[in-house]
DNA sequence: TACCAGAGGAG
DNA sequence: AAATCCTCTGGTA
């Protein structure tokens, strides 16, 4: 048993050489392959063997066949061009495609190693839960004394260290004398950062984990050894860390043994206001993280002694152990997408769900002898980009107050039109089918013979599903439990990106006209679920893509709701094709509907569902959210409105009394593009331009925590980061007007009280009161 | 008051 | 570097 742990290649003797990194029972292991030869495809504008005689004549080229290839469902003869050396493929890709007899270049822009792991079939990953792996996570805590720290000039203080088997070290220059016996005391920066490099091969570590590692931890240990002239090397037989570039990140390589950095998986994973690595262990374990201010750092450290001293190193101690704790209950999901889409764990794990599906496509591809299409260039993009598709449909909700609601939906919508639609480039206005069965509103039809590709692909994605659940509800162990748990999220994840994938521009197997076939059927089932659902006496409530929210008028029996539900699902179910299927998702006493996608419901068990309300959203204030939660509790759960105003106007004086905590007023926000960017920079961007000259970092991707403070005139002139305003200081007007009373005036409007009565200022007598 | 840019949610 | 639909805010004219 052995799991394929990293794959990269070198070049021998001026031949590729791919190098394989094994976990063995024993230990690491290599195996070299030297018989695996970089290669590309032609395809020819008509005589195929005059582009043949051209290409067999180009330098560096070893050997060229004419092989049977599928190439949009058309069996046809391609050129297999192979060369020395991988940089090969990339000089005469270009050369061959600028001769006249070539229609196009295919497959040439595929990572060697990568290539070499779809040809061989090799899975990576494999067995890694009985290997056992070794796993240390690693973090650094820096000089700073002038707010962000200088690579060249500020020194590590700290290297913390934990690993999966027992070891927790802090090494450092200062704190040997504090009594924590996880701290080691050297006696210069470079005897850490060597302490570190020699702990990570000597405890035999498979497996490297950060928490940001990638854009800060190892770019800076990087520039601090080459401050101290030595280098970062945690690689297989010492190789050095190598810092890539990752669209607009890096990436940190380290050779043979994977570093897998949980801030980008995290981000993918989870939807929450802030990505601090206190608030990913927060939002996992349900436990505070204890935390030290970046600014309060060197003034800590050169005072040298005290509480506050000993209290940096455990909080030191203390991310290595959370971000170790944090990768040990997100790793089994990145191994296992690494096994389905056959990229090596540091690949995967930085790869967004476009790219993870693309190559488990091409994977696909060459198992079946189908050329892969081309990434499109940016001319394409840009043309795809512009054209837009009708998608969901959303049911104008009935505003206000419902009882017994009942939530009916579409198991996996569209992955279930997909595949009993037959859906794919290469089905579509077949030439064999009439189009009776198979067609969309948009007027294509799929073909009802020859299955399509993706549909395949996906097919199989759905029935593994299947079948990992069936063999979950079997499962007593704990352990195997949740490895087969991870196993179908794995699966739900991958067959859930399938129709994003088709209407994503950047796409090899981009297609517009699927996407919109796919989402019409979409619309086309929901619109017939309806009507269906009205004919047999439901009240339609909301609906939005593929739900529906209903109820029975005048019928207040839970049995009688229970057993007509079930009975109109029987019916439809029985109309729907292929894998469709409509479920009973949930009955719900009590909800309030407000617009389209926000709303809020309770369940059975005085559970408070919210939907896009304010509560559910980063960019308002807690305080807001906080009450805007306890109103809906009062009106939903207790149905005491009064109570629920009584709560509004407690806030407002609190508000206004000037002692709210400035942690309940942050606003957090998002920079989506470069700060000079903006056409119209928001209050956020404002914030941050001016922290930027205080000292702070901020770039396109941060959240910006900021506070609408007293001082200057627009919102934006009063908003500040909260790092530099003092608690106290906050507009409590902005707070009251445009925060709290919008929020909870959305929903108290349904009983109709006014913003003036919230405010203390009496009812109003309205038109309406005279009625 | 109407409109736009920007953000973040739902499914 | 998965899509579209939708609401809401703050700024501007």
């Amino acid at each position: 048993m052995k799991t394929l742990l990293d794959a990269s290649y070198t070049i021998r003797d001026d031949k590729p050489v791919i190098r394989l990194f094994y976990k063995t029972k024993k230990g690491v292991d290599v195996e070299e392959v030297t018989d695996f030869q970089p290669y590309f495809y032609a395809t020819a504008r008509g005589d195929w063997k005059e582009l043949e005689k051209k290409i067999r004549s180009m330098e560096g080229v070893v050997s060229v066949d004419g092989r049977e290839m599928i190439d949009h469902e058309i069996e046809r003869r391609v050129l297999r061009i192979t060369v020395k050396q991988p940089r090969d493929v990339s000089s005469l890709r270009g050369e061959v495609k600028d001769l006249e007899e070539c229609e196009e270049v295919r497959e040439a822009d595929l990572p060697f190693a990568q290539r070499y792991l779809i040809d061989s079939g090799i899975t990576p990953m494999e067995y890694a839960e009985e290997m056992d792996l070794r796993v240390a996570s690693f973090d650094m805590e820096v000089y700073n004394p002038e707010g962000e720290p200088r690579p060249e000039k500020d020194p590590i203080l700290m290297v913390s260290y934990s690993d999966n088997k027992g070891l927790r070290r802090v090494w450092s220059t200062k704190g040997g004398n504090l009594g924590l016996e996880y701290v080691v005391e050297l006696s210069s920066e470079k005897a850490l950062i060597k302490k570190f490099m020699e702990t990570v091969e000597e405890r035999g570590i498979d497996i490297i984990v950060t928490y940001n590692g990638d854009n800060f931890d190892f770019p800076y240990l990087k520039d601090r050894c080459s401050f101290n002239r030595i280098t970062p090397a945690l690689g297989f037989n010492g190789a050095a860390v190598k810092m890539e570039r990752r669209g607009m990140n890096f990436g940190a390589r380290i050779r043979g043994r994977p570093h897998v950095d949980m801030f980008p998986v995290c981000r993918q994973l989870f939807n929450l206001p802030r990505y601090r690595l206190e608030d990913v262990y927060f939002e996992l374990f349900n436990e505070e993280k204890i935390d030290i201010k970046a600014g309060e750092m060197r003034r800590i450290w050169d005072t040298g002694e005290g509480e506050e001293f000993k209290a940096f190193f455990e909080y030191s101690m203390s991310d290595a152990d959370s971000t170790l704790k944090i990768a040990e209950a997100l790793l089994p999901l990145q191994y296992e997408l690494s096994r389905i889409v056959r990229l090596p764990v540091y690949e995967c794990s930085r790869t967004a769900s476009g790219q993870r599906v693309e190559h488990l496509l091409i994977r696909e591809a060459h198992h079946r002898n189908i050329l892969v299409p081309n990434k499109p260039s940016d001319r394409i993009f840009e043309e795809r980009k512009g054209k837009s598709y009708t998608g969901a449909y959303v049911v104008d909700p009935v505003k206000g107050v419902h009882d017994n609601i009942i939530l009916f939906d579409f198991r996996s919508l569209y992955p279930s039109i997909i595949t009993s639609y037959n859906i794919d480039c290469s089905t579509i206005d077949c030439d064999c089918c009439s189009g009776e069965k198979h067609r969309s509103p948009t007027g294509h039809y799929f073909c009802e013979k020859r299955k399509g590709f993706i549909p395949t692909v996906l097919g199989a994605l759905v029935e593994r599903r299947v079948g990992v659940k069936k063999e979950l509800m079997k499962e007593k162990d704990p352990a195997r439990k949740s490895l087969l748990d991870v196993k179908q999220q794995a699966l739900k994840l991958l067959a859930n990106s399938m129709y994003g994938y088709f209407g994503f521009p950047r796409a090899r197997w981009y297609s517009r006209e699927c996407a919109e076939a796919i989402a019409a059927l979409g619309r086309q089932y929901i619109h017939e679920t309806i009507g269906k659902a009205r004919k047999s006496g439901f009240k339609v409530i909301y609906g939005d893509t593929d739900s529906v929210y209903l109820k029975l008028e005048g019928v207040d029996s839970r049995e009688e709701i229970m057993e007509r539900s079930g009975a109109f699902l029987k019916r439809l179910n029985s109309e729907l094709p292929g894998d469709m299927e409509l479920e009973f998702e949930g009955f719900y006493p009590r909800g309030i509907f407000i617009t389209k996608k926000r709303y809020a419901l309770m369940d059975e068990h005085g559970m408070l569902l919210v939907k896009g309300l304010e509560t559910r959203r980063r960019d308002w204030a807690d305080i807001v959210k906080e009450t805007q939660e306890k109103v809906l509790n009062a009106l939903l759960r207790e149905k005491d409105h009064e109570k629920a105003a009584d709560i509004v106007k407690d806030v407002v004086e609190r508000i206004k009394e000037g002692n709210v905590p400035l942690e309940k007023l942050a606003i957090n926000t998002q920079i989506t593009r470069g700060l000079g960017e903006y056409v119209q920079p928001g209050p956020h961007i404002i914030a941050a331009r001016k922290a930027l000259k205080e000292g702070l970092d901020f770039k396109q991707g941060n959240i910006v925590t900021y506070i609408i403070t007293r001082r200057g005139d627009s919102i934006s002139d009063k908003a500040r980061v909260i790092d530099f305003v003092k608690e106290g200081d906050y507009d409590a007007d902005y707070y009251i007007n445009n925060q709290l009373l919008p929020a909870v005036m959305r929903i108290l409007e349904a009983f109709d009280y006014t913003e003036d009565e919230m405010k203390g200022l009496g009812k109003q007598l309205t038109l309406d009161s005279f009625n």
